[in-house]
DNA sequence: CATTGATGCCTCGTATTCCTATGCATAGAA
DNA sequence: TTCTATGCATAGGAATACGAGGCATCAATG
């Protein structure tokens, strides 16, 4: 298993409440981490396409200031495949923090 | 920041009590985890040659059974980054835990 | 005795993830 | 008018890890 990286399941995260688009869940992942996690967008839209790739989440076009806005909403193939993050996640954390101590 | 990967971390801590070898290493790091993390020898060992040339760890010849062995033992610097990466590691858990629930 | 599994070290090719740098475009503020 | 924030996107490269292989010894199993 080893440690995977956390951006796709983040993205799904921040699509659970309402869709959004990506520039906005960056913002979201930033802002909730308090400035820990800031991933780039160099990142984040080929993570975002690879996911519309995988069905786990789907796009369509907004208007948000006069101006289109590419927007993203999580499927249930989407919801899958975050509930299972989650708990490898836990998993992965637990087993790495158990070693490092800071039990 | 964002998320880097534990093994060299992993590896400085189970070189903390006393030095090992490759092989040892990697059984210490699955058994504390319980399993969940299972690092494969096509990965310890460049991170250990790595490690090596970054001047985190030193090796040395050791004999056991009858067959030549090669140990690591932690550095003075090994010892410093693994202070820095406890930390950062700490920082990052944290906040992915946040963001995922599970508080 | 021969084969298999565990130990032990190593390298090569590949996949994934992420970064930096860059390009393009609009809107509002200085 | 120029700079900053917003907004989407790709290209090139670094780092991490994996799978598959090679090589060798030793104990147990058959």
């Amino acid at each position: 298993m080893n440690f995977k990286g956390t951006l796709s399941t983040l993205i799904l995260e921040a699509l659970v409440r309402e869709p959004s688009h990506g520039y906005r869940i960056a913002q979201r992942i930033k802002e909730r981490s308090e400035g820990v996690l800031d991933f780039k967008e160099g990142t984040l839209y080929p993570a975002l396409h690879k996911l519309e790739n995988e069905g786990m989440v789907e796009s369509f076009e907004g208007i948000e200031k006069g101006r289109p806005r590419r927007y993203y909403r999580i499927t249930e193939s989407g919801h899958g495949t975050l509930t299972k993050d989650r708990a490898e996640w836990r998993q992965l954390s637990r087993a790495v923090t158990t070693i490092l101590g800071e039990a």
